[in-house]
RNA sequence: GGUGCUUUGGCCGAGCGGUUAGGCACAGGUCUGCAAAACCUGCUACAGCGGUUCGAUUCCGCUAGGCACCUCCA
């Protein structure tokens, strides 16, 4: 199998990726808090999964890919009385919180749905998974790595870092981070305020609760992904990813409650996609740059100057290294847009293609070679499109009669525009459905105005022979004293 | 304040110790009834100042700007 390169976040440089098991890879990646609207934000670690997901199997691995639905624990901050973001938006529009779930995760699979995203393999859910975490906060106690306070149970940090070393893998030592981190009110449960929650005693109004050993209460945020990733791809598993900005502290946590429950941190690669920002700066919503998904595909936000269909967004994404910031302009999408369009135009005009040549030319049989290296250098799409777009000049050349490509060349090209860029980075064809009715009601508009100017002129025939096609086409046509009606008749 | 990252041509965005990234835009040309598309040609940049080197955009240092995390975030 072709050697695949990855950048680890943990040692912090590439590494030659090789699975637990061999031809087995197991991912997990950090799915969306279902409290809002799906954003431009969750396009990015979404495509960037997808398409190692898409290359692993390519490559002939069979991949477990695992990502989590947070619907539980996520607290607006630290303190005790921190509100989880799943019941406050419950609260906010009255709802119950399951529905504001079920509601949000609907949304989401819709939006990535659209961006052409492989379903992930299992989507575990924190709330259906309550015991396994309970058994988590038990075993954590039972090691002596955390404490229980008043119906809540946290991490203890200090105790932690006594036998191994927290802060591995964001780059931070524990002194920094007691000088540095901030004393919310409020938290007379903790030891010290960088101990983390692992089990939260519910207050009395708090409708998201269950019963524990411990008090009738809800999990800690980091929990979940330490005891769904456990239970779906082992105690030790190939890849973890998720944003940067999860990097410290959720993956933090997440690996010392791996550590610290069995000794071992269980992810082999931790692997993190950047962000998108806007302006140059992170997309939040108390900066007023928030853009969701379906505005983006819609167009509604005072930001966009055009509505862009999921497959533009979804190649301005993998234009630009997962590793890099991405900047979001309405200039940048717009040239994502028509380079998308060269691009597919390219891969349908190859369709029609037949063999006028014998001899193979050599720079196309590189490209095949030169796509899959960059490909397997740490997920380089951008180096992998600026070879597909060599293939394009090919095809584009041999449509002009300027090159004749032999047999050997069109199924090398077929296989970079159709597998490397359908199956692989997921560049498809863009649904048209629900554009196909203005553009019908836009068509026969234009048809039956011909018609009626040939009328008009007294020329029936045309007219009748409009009339006539239109029928075969399934479509009716009544010609009535104010106009001409049609409906679409199956 | 702490930690880390970053600064590439009109825009987006790769990359590397010596060689054209690519896309978009722009200009000229070929083709075309017109338009579009396509093709060809041009535009050839690496924040500033030092250092290492035969040679640096690429390595090191300093200066300036930007960003991220440290609080929830994909």
């Amino acid at each position: 199998m072709r050697n695949f390169y990855l950048y680890n976040s943990l040692s912090r440089k590439k590494e030659l990726f090789e699975p637990i098991h061999p031809g087995l890879v197991g991912l997990y990646v950090c799915g969306p808090t279902v409290y809002g609207d799906a954003h431009l934000g969750h396009a990015r670690p979404a495509i960037t999964y997808d398409v190692l997901t898409r290359l692993f199997r390519n490559l002939g691995y069979k991949v477990r890919y695992v990502r989590n639905i947070t619907d539980v624990g996520h607290l607006e901050n630290d303190a005790d009385e921190g509100e989880d973001k799943i019941a406050k938006k419950a609260k906010l529009e009255q709802l119950e919180p399951m529905e504001v779930v079920q509601t949000y995760t609907l949304l989401f699979h819709e939006a990535m749905r659209k961006l052409n995203t492989c379903p992930p393999s299992i989507e575990p859910r924190a709330s259906g998974h309550i015991i396994e975490q309970i058994d988590l906060v038990k075993q954590l106690l039972e090691n002596g790595f955390a404490y229980e306070s008043n119906g809540s149970v946290y991490f203890d940090v200090d105790a932690y870092n006594r036998s191994y070393q927290y802060g591995v893998l964001s780059g931070r030592n524990l002194e920094d981070i007691k000088q540095n981190t901030r004393d919310l009110d409020g938290q007379t449960d903790k030891r010290n305020s960088y101990d983390f929650a692992l089990w939260k005693k519910a207050a009395p109004e708090h409708i998201m609760r269950w019963p524990s050993p411990w008090s009738d209460g809800f999990p800690g945020w980091h929990l979940e992904c330490s005891a769904m990733s456990a239970k779906y791809l082992g105690e030790e598993f190939d890849i973890h990813g998720g944003g940067m900005d999860l990097l410290f502290p959720h993956h933090e946590c997440e690996l010392a409650q791996n550590t610290a429950s069995r000794g071992k941190g269980g992810v082999k690669y931790w692997m993190h996609n950047n962000m998108i920002t806007i302006n140059g700066q992170k997309m939040a919503k108390s900066k007023n740059n928030f853009i969701s998904l379906e505005q983006l595909f819609t167009g509604s936000h005072s930001i966009l100057e055009q509505a862009y269909t999921p497959m533009t967004v979804r190649f301005f994404i993998l234009q630009a290294h997962y590793r890099s910031t991405l900047d979001f302009s309405n200039e940048a999408l717009q040239a994502a847009e028509k380079g998308l369009a060269k691009l597919l135009q390219a891969a349908r005009d190859l369709k029609a293609m037949t063999p006028a040549a014998t001899a193979a030319h050599e720079e196309v049989s590189t490209l095949r070679e030169k796509v899959y290296e960059a490909l397997c250098d740490d997920l380089n799409t951008p180096i992998a499109l600026s070879h597909l777009f060599e293939a394009v000049r090919w095809v584009n050349l041999a449509k002009d009669g300027k090159e004749k490509l032999s047999a050997e060349d069109i199924q090398i090209l077929d296989e970079l525009l159709r597998v490397i860029l359908g199956d692989v980075l997921g560049v498809a064809e863009e649904e048209v459905a629900d554009n196909n009715e203005q553009l019908l009601d836009g068509l026969i508009e234009m048809v039956l105005a011909e018609r009626k100017e040939a009328k008009a002129r007294k020329d029936f025939a045309t007219s009748d022979a409009i009339r006539d096609r239109l029928k075969e086409l399934g479509i009716q046509i009544k010609d009535t004293r104010d106009g001409t009606e049609w409906t679409l008749c199956k």
